[in-house]
DNA sequence: TTGTATGCGTTATCAT
DNA sequence: ATGATAACGCATACAA
């Protein structure tokens, strides 16, 4: 079925059967005709025609670098309502923490003449920002702040900082078991909070008492099992990630150590995981959805005021301390 | 930058381009030339103009009813692992359970020519048949069993059974936490499957030991409120998903009911959450990830043997029953 | 081996 | 208000 078929059918130029689908300038009749013979047909327009034509296409490209994750579940659930409302279409892409099919899905975005791409990275190299300058299409980049570009990005250090303070009022030999500094956001931000909510209270974590794992349940199992056998006298265990605080736990459980009493743990991201973990995980509650609401919100202003001088916004995320069981509770 | 444009500056025709980029029939010096121009420019096809002429689009339409989901993650997880691999993009669209959407979906992705579906779907109407029906590119369906399309389902009914013969030696007065027969898959079979098992020994559920609630944690602390509320006596708790599961088990942990000594609790689909939660829950181990892989690889066969005769097959999936804490052992 | 010409399904410009 | 007609960027049959 093409709009010529159509024309046909209803005894009128192709031309009216376009102006009918867009402009709409078109007469009582003709119209009442045209609608009869597409309802009877079925017949949808080619949005590969249009596209050629109008170089509009309504898509979204996003870049994730994995599904299976609860926060990058919830941003782009958060995405996903957005968009489709709009009656956008996303082209989805996870790179399985690969970064350089990042770049690969950049310029795949680029053939596919996306109208805007949403980025939803880790870690972000020199290649990366001379990628991202060489596209004209809006980007928005989500849960890191990169400047120069728009971002939708949690207060990663302040969430980490009130986390620690309440820490360091309990303890008095802390461990850490974190990500990559090259993660600004979850690596080296959530980090720096730690150790500086320790520092105002004269307090230090030790290098030794760090651990560096991937963004997994079983390497975090493992890395606590190091720190405790190198240190009994570690009295808690900040946690980059609710998984990383889950899989501590875990190990903790095993050896019959006492969560919170013996050594307290904290997660970050308020991941159902953290809820249902035993005992349950205290954690900084971030608003994913919201942010991915927020993303796709400002990548589709991005692209109706097309203007490439819009300027490039951060947005910063609230986030909510979230008290529960894996920690002391202070009067 | 279009292939006119690159054709002039090789100083060939854009035929020859043409054929650079696809079949390859140039001479050297041409071909050099051509390369290096292309080079130069950063030039890349419009996948929009290739399509209107060859009909390909390599995108794959994926509907899934929500993306935070464990399960569902991993099964997309799979997927891309797949397409990403065969250079095929994946059109996400996400209904947030709401079975009109999916329809809404279909036909969007009817309009975009994808080149095939894969439909992650919970409930089929008359409805979903018939616009299926009328569909002439390849289908995989992915977690339920509905014949006539290919299907890549697991085996809900004889997990449940398996599960269901562990709790019936130990277990007088069971209760059940399900979802809506309407699905197929996680409703009806794994109700069947627990009840048959009981009824081997000789025992029965009682109909009002057996609530119905949504796909989530809240609703099935709830559920569990409700059922413990109007009969002490339940002995066992056997649940549709994991997150049911982990909702249930938060209640009992409240009111102090020990797991497994009092009541023993089962889940469904090996999530992180089951591993988790404390008591770790048993549950039934499916093979998600394989799953999705299993479902690209079919639509892409489908794609490639593009006979419509091709024969719809059902691949139904292994189990693996997962013995943790939440239930009693046996010697 | 290469170029010419045509068409894919639209939209937009121009007459009428 | 409507209809020719050209153009979008590409692939391919055909001719050379």
């Amino acid at each position: 079925m093409t709009i010529n078929e159509i024309a046909k059918l209803a005894g009128v130029s192709r031309a009216t059967i376009s102006r009918y689908l867009n402009d709409g300038y078109v007469s009582q009749d003709k119209r009442d005709k045209i609608k009869q013979i597409i309802e009877e047909t079925g017949y949808t327009p080619s949005s590969y025609a249009q596209t050629l034509r109008s170089k509009k296409t309504n898509y979204i490209g996003v870049i994730i670098p994995k599904i299976d994750s609860d926060s990058i579940g919830r941003m782009v659930s958060g995405i996903t309502s957005v968009l489709s409302k709009k009656n956008y279409q996303i082209l989805l892409a996870s790179t399985n923490n690969n970064a350089s099919e990042e770049l690969k899905y950049l310029r795949l975005f680029k053939e596919n003449h996306v109208d805007g791409i949403i980025l939803l990275g880790t870690i972000f190299t020199k290649e990366h920002i001379k990628t991202l300058a060489s596209y004209q299409v809006p980007i928005v980049i989500l849960g890191q702040n990169v400047k120069g570009y728009s971002c939708i990005y949690s207060d990663d250090y302040h969430a980490a900082l009130s986390l620690g303070r309440k820490l360091s009022k309990t303890s008095t030999n802390p461990a850490m078991i974190t990500v990559t500094s090259e993660d600004v956001a979850v690596g080296l931000n959530r980090r720096k909070g730690f150790i500086d909510a320790f520092k105002e209270n004269g307090k230090t974590i030790h290098k030794k008492n760090i651990k560096e794992v991937a963004f997994s349940f079983d390497a975090a199992y493992e890395a606590c099992k190091e720190l405790i056998s190198n240190d009994k006298t570690i009295d808690a265990i900040m946690c980059a990630t609710d998984t990383i605080a889950a899989g501590a736990i875990k190990y903790l459980r095993e050896t019959k150590l006492k969560v919170p009493e013996d050594i307290e743990v904290t997660g970050f991201g308020d991941s159902k995981l953290s809820l249902v973990s035993y005992p349950s995980i205290t954690t900084v509650h971030f608003f994913y959805e919201d942010a991915g609401i927020k993303a796709a919100s400002l990548v589709l202003d991005k692209i109706n005021k097309k203007e490439k001088t819009s300027p490039n916004l951060g947005i910063q995320l609230e986030y909510n301390l979230v008290e529960r069981e894996s920690t002391k509770k202070l009067d």
